[in-house]
DNA sequence: TCATATTATTTGTAAATTACAACTATTTAT
DNA sequence: ATAAATAGTTGTAATTTACAAATAATATGA
């Protein structure tokens, strides 16, 4: 067979760096994390800290102060929640919000330049099987431990 | 239609955090960057920093100094070109190539995995489809250029 | 109910990562 | 031979990261 990881590699890789050059908006320069953030924030209804982080991967005290640069830059909004004043929830600002969109926009404008390659059953064909892929993967219970060798 | 971007980010965002954690082996630490010059340096034939640099999307400065702590770990080899002594050709050590190996290996468990879950048909299906975006992807000149809004 | 444990988030601190500008060394072009 | 271009390194400073410890609020148990 044919090594997998270098096909995934690939494309992500690929994916990756589309990301990274999608993030200075106008005059708005954000980071890859940061639009990260946004997306996870936009795509939930008012999460909490820890759900986005957790999300990410990320760790919460670094993830912390990444919000309090967005809640800076006005393009995040933290709202204690008044059942738990522990828990801060999040939402985007309009500009945040702006700025979530034209990244999503853009990407997808990518994406579809992409699948403009192919033909529409091939297009469904793929869209299909990312799907089927992350299904499975959301299964999968080796993912995400660090290896350890010897002692 | 669905939203596209969705997908990938999910795909992608999962094989990402796979990555992170497989990056610990034994007593030998190395970061997602590191582990990404390794895998590059092994699938090139010696090629020059820039080469890998510019694969990886990388600052040649800051690649410079990531391949300095590589070598300082013993995982990377420098050699100077003889042809043009401007050019540092990369190899991976022995210990090197053990952890690029024992990364992808792991990473292919993982996939396998994951695969596990479909039937060979949805399977062959999927790589497949990996394959054919990987092509468009290449093909498409939208990628990797900054988002300018406005003047 | 009061003390204790737990949970959510922040801050102290220090290391790792990043990238612009300026530099060195070498090669190519005029 | 001199100037321009190329490959890579270093100065420096900002950003990002994460461990440990702190704070603040809630849940639990005698």
């Amino acid at each position: 067979m044919e090594n997998m990881r270098e096909l995934f590699q690939v494309m992500t890789r690929r994916f990756g760096l589309l990301n990274k050059n999608c993030c200075s908006i106008g005059d708005v320069d954000i980071s890859l994390v940061q639009s990260h953030i946004l997306y996870e924030i936009d795509k939930r209804e008012y999460p909490s800290m820890q759900q986005v982080s957790e999300a990410l991967g990320m760790d919460i005290t670094t993830f912390s102060r990444q919000i309090q640069n967005l809640v800076k830059k006005g393009l995040v909004k933290k709202t204690p929640l008044p059942e738990d004043r522990r828990v801060y929830t999040l939402s985007l600002t309009t500009e945040g919000k702006f700025i979530a969109t034209t990244i999503d926009r853009e990407i997808n404008r990518y994406l579809d330049e992409v699948f403009s390659h192919m033909t529409e059953f091939e297009k469904e064909t793929v869209i299909r099987s990312i799907k089927l892929l992350n299904e499975c993967m959301a299964k999968s219970s080796v993912c995400c431990k660090p290896i350890t060798v010897g002692k």
